[in-house]
DNA sequence: AATGAGCGA
């Protein structure tokens, strides 16, 4: 460093990334400036410039390039053919050419738990009589009746199958599915289980129950509740999967539960799957031994 | 080898 100032003291006004250049480049101003001709009618355009190589001396350089007229890009075989389809969709009252790229119109549905400027949760206090103040929030997640019992209370939690007098409660998944925020309960409804129909009945809730509750273990390690759900659902409707995450890596614990409808399917579960290879591991299905509280 | 999270007065 100290030694390229002494030489050339102008060096120093020059900014680190000009100190990269090529020791020959302040010499540039020995050589013949660069000249260019074309480009032709043909794109073509030669271009003549010296510099000076690692050694010091000088070297001419020629370049011949062919320029792409503009407006001329190449266009693949394909591409040719496509532009000769018919044209569909919206694009069929279009003129012919006028245009390449339609506009989609098609209307796409989001579900969401609840579309922006509907209002929330109906107010608590409508027909339920007196309600404590401060017990707004009390709302019970298995029956969804407000203000009268918590959840651990209710006097259905143990009902594999809630009794249809429940209030404010869709009876089917598509009265869930059209009446965002106004069920008692979440009205999301997970990508796995949407599509109703078939499932009537044995609706998949995120609640735990105990109820034929079958332990999976040995699981890989990218085992997801799909994925148990796909390899159970097999043997009857199954009312909740779970895989244990860990908390602070996100992973997967190698466990997992999945709860049945019916006793007689998890019994045939585990007598099929116990032992079964999956994903190079062999799974271990048992029952489960209800957690205590 | 291994037994789940959330959701509160």
């Amino acid at each position: 460093m100290a030694a390229v100032e002494s030489a050339r003291p102008q060096a120093a006004k020059l900014r680190w990334g000009e100190l990269e250049e090529d020791d020959a480049g302040d010499l540039d101003f020995l050589l013949p400036p660069r000249v260019v001709e074309g480009p032709d009618e043909n794109g073509i355009k030669k271009t003549t410039e010296y510099r000076f190589d690692e050694d010091g001396n000088k070297v001419k350089v020629t370049t011949t390039t062919r320029v792409r007229k503009l407006g001329k890009a190449r266009v693949s075989k394909k591409a040719k053919e496509r532009r000769n389809w018919a044209k569909f969709g919206d694009a069929v009252h279009e003129d012919v050419g006028s245009r390449l790229t339609m506009v989609s119109t098609e209307e796409i549905l989001l579900e969401r738990p609840r579309a922006p400027g509907t209002k929330e949760e109906p107010s608590v206090s409508e027909g339920l009589g007196p309600v404590q103040p401060g017990a707004v929030l009390m709302v019970c997640r298995t029956c969804g009746k407000k203000g009268d019992h918590w959840t651990s209370k209710c006097p259905y939690k143990d009902l594999a199958q809630p009794p249809e007098t429940f209030v404010e409660r869709p009876s089917t998944a598509d009265a869930a599915s059209a009446a965002p925020g106004g069920a008692g309960r979440s009205a999301y409804v997970p990508p796995s289980m949407r599509g109703g129909g078939e499932r009537t009945g044995t609706e998949m809730s995120r609640r735990r129950n105990d109820e034929n509750s079958v332990r999976v273990t040995n699981l890989s390690e990218d085992t997801r509740e799909p994925d148990l759900l796909e390899l159970f659902r097999t043997f009857g409707p199954v009312s909740r999967v779970y895989v244990a995450i860990d908390q602070k890596t996100g992973m997967s614990r190698g466990f997992g539960f999945v709860n049945f409808v019916h006793r007689e399917d998890a019994e045939r579960a585990i007598n099929k799957l116990n032992g079964y290879g999956y994903d190079n591991l062999i799974l271990r299905v048992e029952w489960a031994t209800p957690r205590p509280n």
